[in-house]
DNA sequence: CATGAATGTTAGACTGGCCTAACATAAGTG
DNA sequence: CACTTATGTTAGGCCAGTCTAACATTCATG
């Protein structure tokens, strides 16, 4: 069975469940899989129900969600697709890196096996997304992804963006603005507990940065 | 209500509706559409029903399938979709003529006006797509389709091909393999009444060709 | 550790899209 | 023009995916 026979659905639930251990430990939940996909609770339960008849997920109820290796291959083959569709997006069409995200959400379900080899082949094999991802290789295996979250960094420390989460695209226009993107170098300041907010410096400006948004950035030290 | 609002059954219904006059005058029946979305003929009456339901066609019981305004319009815009993706896939992917159809047929369901419009862009807002037919614009205007069957061009009459039919991809391999595509020019030679052959010269070759291939190939005089 | 709050599951309903089988209508032919 | 055949519709069933409402389980906290 190749990924493009299963349901767009379920390629989206089997995507997030991958996704969630992919830059934190913490295996996801029913509620969050609802609330990531605008749905409710009970259909997600439903969704997992029927992965599970097919062999994808392993569930006991109330208890975690585990992919099984079929479940795995198909995760890792929809993260490959949705990162190189961004990619292509930036890179061909012009997309900003706040716009691909949507668009490329809904083309994962729709493109060929071939269509994602050209485009791989065009792009001349990218290893990383706009937002600085990993995109899995072709034979299954993900990148391993690097870094740490801003706020788990020392003050003082000068360090470098490996990845922004592309939750928010909003938060990444804002990201644009302020010249933070992948491999952006920043030297963090200072973190002001009680406040939540951490201090960058980028370029010769100095930030302030909230929880949200200082969590959303990945660096690794240099 | 935007294209992007139906489903794409109804899309594709649309599309197949509004596509049988471009060409012919034969409206079409309830059994040609399910043949050719390889459906039953019940699901078809089905989908119809629907279609009336939300005012997009017009249909009495065992009468013919009319577009409404709204639903030309819809039709229109996804034969814009499927055009132009072919000709992006062609001009942008390198995929070959005979390959694009079924990736289109998809991807039209998918993709966002946005891209679309890039896509449009990008190609120089193309009238035509790789196989000759025409694009019709943005503003929901269909470029007017022009030429004759060659199978009703009169003997010794030299020709310039203005469409090939792209339902059948070996078809179009063939046609390759012979030089012809949108533009070529040829010479009818004859055509065999009771063999129902047709014979043309092509660059220095003399071809002869069945009616399903005759009819496939749409000519301009010149 | 008991209990209330948070979280997750099940039951039942609805839609779109598909099917088969039975039925209805239209078209063609002797 | 009657009757056969081709074509189209309806009825009833199934599945995926969604919802709301009711119910079950787990967790956290007093
Ligand atoms: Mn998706
Ligand atoms: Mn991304
Ligand atoms: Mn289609
Ligand atoms: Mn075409």
């Amino acid at each position: 069975m190749t990924v493009s026979e299963l349901t767009a659905s379920a390629q989206d639930y089997l995507k997030m469940i991958w996704s969630s251990t992919e830059w934190a430990e913490a295996p996801i939940t029913v509620g969050a899989m609802a609330e990531r996909m605008a749905v409710k609770p009970s259909t997600v339960s439903d969704g997992i129900r029927r992965l599970a008849k097919q062999g994808l997920v392993t569930h006991a109820p109330y208890g975690s969600i585990e992919l099984t290796p079929a479940g795995r291959a198909h995760a890792v083959e929809m993260v490959r697709r949705h990162r190189l569709l961004e990619t292509f997006l930036v890179q061909i069409l012009g997309y900003g890196w706040d716009e691909v995200h949507d668009e490329a959400e809904i083309l994962e379900h729709a493109v060929s096996d071939t269509m994602i080899q050209r485009i791989d082949e065009k792009l001349g094999h990218p290893t990383r997304d706009p937002h600085g991802d990993p995109i899995p290789s072709g034979n299954g295996l993900p990148h391993p992804p690097q870094g740490d979250p801003l706020t788990s960094v020392e003050p003082e420390r000068t360090v470098t963006i490996t990845r922004i989460s592309d939750a928010d695209p909003d938060m990444l226009r804002y990201f644009t603005q302020l010249g933070l993107g992948p491999d952006t170098r920043l030297q963090v300041l200072a973190h002001r507990p009680y406040a939540d907010v951490t201090t960058i410096r980028v370029g010769d400006r100095d930030v302030d940065l909230g929880p949200s948004a200082a969590e959303a950035i990945w660096v690794v030290a240099n």
